[in-house]
DNA sequence: AACAATTCGAACATCTCTGTTCAGGTTCCG
DNA sequence: CGGAACCTGAACAGAGATGTTCGAATTGTT
């Protein structure tokens, strides 16, 4: 049954030593981008050497913890409804964004120290894709300003959620606040200029 | 004629050293913030011994590229004209602000890996204050939106400006139409809403 | 039960970087 | 010119981290 290229599968404390891996390896990274492989092997009840049997080096692991959380905050995403107003769509979208950047800003810095650029801009490619989509659509619609390219937008986007979570994690801004602040940025900078 | 607490002047060779050990450190960490110390003493045409002789430490050394460089860009800021029309006058600053941080960029990260939050912070206060300044002039006038705190809102402007750096970078913003793209986001930003 | 897959800790090999020591040479400064 | 300040390269010590090897024990699968 198996063909010849499907590896055979793995037996199941295997599988459960890699899910306890990827968990601890995320908690670990969130507290500490630096974090060595040590403690992550410590922190999911392994052995180090357990550990590189299942990857085989450290910037594997980020790589697939990162992948992992980018592909479960897609899917977070997902249930976002997008249609309508793009406006108030965006406004959706910075609430469901905006805990998302928040809990893993510190992953996204132990990827920028261990990955190549590219590989984490390809990581991002499907939430990417949902922002660019929404602003496009209200350019289109006459929602958004169309003076400024939807890339550029879209880096503003990210900009403003990460400085807010920036701004919360020095104290300067309260959790709650945050998502009001972000909005009244955001929808500022994309509403279409007045003098045209 | 020298007081007890004075420090007897340094020989000439050891201050020119510790300029060319300075002008080194600056150049080797915006190319690479993680360079190591062995290789900023050979770009100065010195042997590490000496550099240790006159920085104890790398943390000490990339401390004081760092504070000299922001004291360096704020003295080329002061050059700026911040008076007249608030938003003229920031339109002024981005455009002096956006050269520097583009070419620094680098060094803050260095900076960041090394130095404590608050640290980077204090290095950060003249400029700072010139920003957050203007922002309040703005406001106290009725040119800016005043239901943002001026806090989130230099916080904003370093954001954009860094932004538009990292975009270059990447090549998906060109050098001369970076400033014209951060004063059409900030511009929008900062204007009063016009509902109030 | 038997076999293979998996795990374990401890030890080892390496690498890279930081910071120090030393002994001898050079440069400055009065 | 004489002494102190300074520089030098090489070598050393040490901290951490990564990744590997080993033999023995354990656990899952069939």
């Amino acid at each position: 049954m198996s063909s010849p290229t499907a590896e055979r599968a793995k037996r199941a404390d295997a599988q459960r030593n890699i899910a306890a891996i990827l968990e601890a390896a995320r908690d670990c990274l969130v507290e500490d981008p630096d974090v060595n492989v040590g403690e992550i092997a410590k922190r999911a009840g392994v052995g180090r050497v357990t550990l590189y049997g299942h990857f085989s080096s450290r910037a594997e692991l980020v790589d697939a913890v990162f992948a992992r959380t980018l592909e479960d905050s897609d899917h977070a995403l997902e249930a976002v409804d997008l249609s309508g107003d793009p406006r108030a769509a965006l406004d959706r979208l910075i609430a469901s964004s905006w805990h998302i950047v928040d809990q893993f800003r510190s992953l996204l810095i132990a990827a920028q120290r261990s990955m190549p650029q590219e590989r984490i801009r390809a990581t991002h490619e499907r939430p990417l894709r949902r922002i660019s989509g929404l602003i496009a659509r209200g350019r289109d619609e006459g929602s958004f300003r169309s003076d400024l390219s939807v890339e550029w937008m879209v880096a503003l986007f990210h900009s403003v959620v990460h400085t807010a979570a920036d701004e919360v994690n020095a104290g300067r801004l309260t959790d709650e606040d945050a998502p009001r602040v972000i909005s009244a940025t955001l929808q500022a900078a994309f509403a279409p200029t007045s003098h045209m």
